[in-house]
DNA sequence: TTTATTTTGTACTCGTTGGTACAAAATACT
DNA sequence: AGTATTTTGTACCAACGAGTACAAAATAAA
């Protein structure tokens, strides 16, 4: 969690693409061979992102996933090798995607119980997904069961979640330096609990309670941390 | 989480059974008029909750919960219904195992710290299966995938939650009444910290962090929380 | 126009899936 | 012994699973 541009949009409708080879020298347009594709290789990622994120890796099959995309299934393996694969491509989509809307949080300039408010109205935004109720985070709620299948699930999870309480503890030691804590305060114990936090929203949302009681929830735990 | 008589057992492999229906008049032992079942309901239940925690629900087929068990799949639909009946049966099964060991911890005379520590430990020891590594809690690791396919596992698991919730708002107050806690300590806000510290475990511990490194993360917690 | 190259789309394979029909087996009641 | 009742075990089914072969289509290069 160290840098990445401001991103604007809420993860979960992010599809639209930017072309964004413009100044790009040469390599950018190498102006492909044969028949071009017919996908957008992000809008798929995005697509097949929804279906994982409500079904899970085994319950979403590669109908499922054509279904989505609109992609055929042999495009699909061209364009993202095996479901195993793919769900990886969609996993780390979801956390690059996740990654600059936190760090935009972070960086807003604002007193620290606003800022740790701040990024968790971000996580709110992004698992609160308008068009299903409930989703949670993604990785937590849809990815984090295949990690015996998978331990390269596991991997991107844990580096994912240190690198959010990194980002915690960033914070917390700026509002140290700026007095808005007390200089014996345990900076980064403090972030493992804001970490938490944010951990438990991802569950809880998911496990269905309201966004009311989760922003309660938060804001004592807040109120805590701050005092 | 008002009740429960304690229970020794670590969770993961508890399997005999204590043919408890000894003093009971009558109805207990009713005498069953056909051929006698070849199987233990409790062993079963315990034999399939291990399938389903490390493979999740969609991945495990009845061929894995039939040689789990040793039942055939005539006796599996007689004995639990279809798979996702048998499904909520394991994880009301879990969640009932679960619940009188944590009120044990809770229980265990202690200064708040040790206390706090005590609960998470329970945790740990549910959670890092022998027989197999990083298990997280089957709730949140295995069973919160599918809150989407039968929104009653959602609701089993958010009340599974806020009941561990009310555990740790019932310490705190002890704890203030005990002058462990300043007067005006927020207990609510407290429970929900201690309450995420929990989530965090199981996550964590089913992405593959060590149980070193978490003892390390609850114990800075729990320095915050009681200061 | 022809050729090389790449993607698409249809149609397949074949193992697995959840669920069930039915006869044999094992018990209690009469 | 005979009958009623319940469980077991085998065998089966139709649907679905992931993955692939291959011809048609669409492009760039020659």
């Amino acid at each position: 969690m160290q840098d990445g541009g401001a991103c604007q949009e809420i993860l979960c409708n992010m599809v639209q693409k930017e072309e964004s080879d413009v100044t790009m020298p040469a390599s950018a347009a190498p102006k492909l061979r044969g028949r071009p594709k017919a996908y957008d290789r992000d809008a798929a990622l995005k697509a097949m992102r929804q279906v994982f994120w409500t079904k899970g890796f085994s319950a979403t099959s590669l109908d499922d996933m054509s279904a989505a995309t609109g992609m055929n299934r042999p495009s699909l393996y061209a364009a993202f090798g095996d479901k195993t694969e793919a769900f990886r491509a969609v996993l780390k989509d979801y956390i690059d995607d996740a990654r600059p809307l936190y760090l935009a949080a972070f960086r807003t300039p604002a007193p620290l119980r606003e800022s740790l408010m701040k990024v968790y109205e971000t996580s709110i935004a992004i698992y609160h997904n308008p068009q299903a109720q409930g989703m949670g985070c993604f990785m937590i709620g849809a990815a984090l069961t295949d990690v015996k299948r998978d331990p390269e699930v596991g991997e991107m999870i844990l580096s994912a979640l240190k690198d959010m309480e990194a980002g915690f503890i960033r914070r917390f030691e700026k509002a140290k330096e700026a007095g808005e804590l007390p200089a014996d305060a345990d900076v980064k114990a403090l972030a493992r609990i804001a970490s938490s936090g944010h951990n438990t929203i991802s569950v809880r949302m998911r496990a269905g309670e309201s966004v009311d009681d989760i922003r309660q929830y938060l804001t004592q735990m807040v109120d805590v941390m701050v005092r």
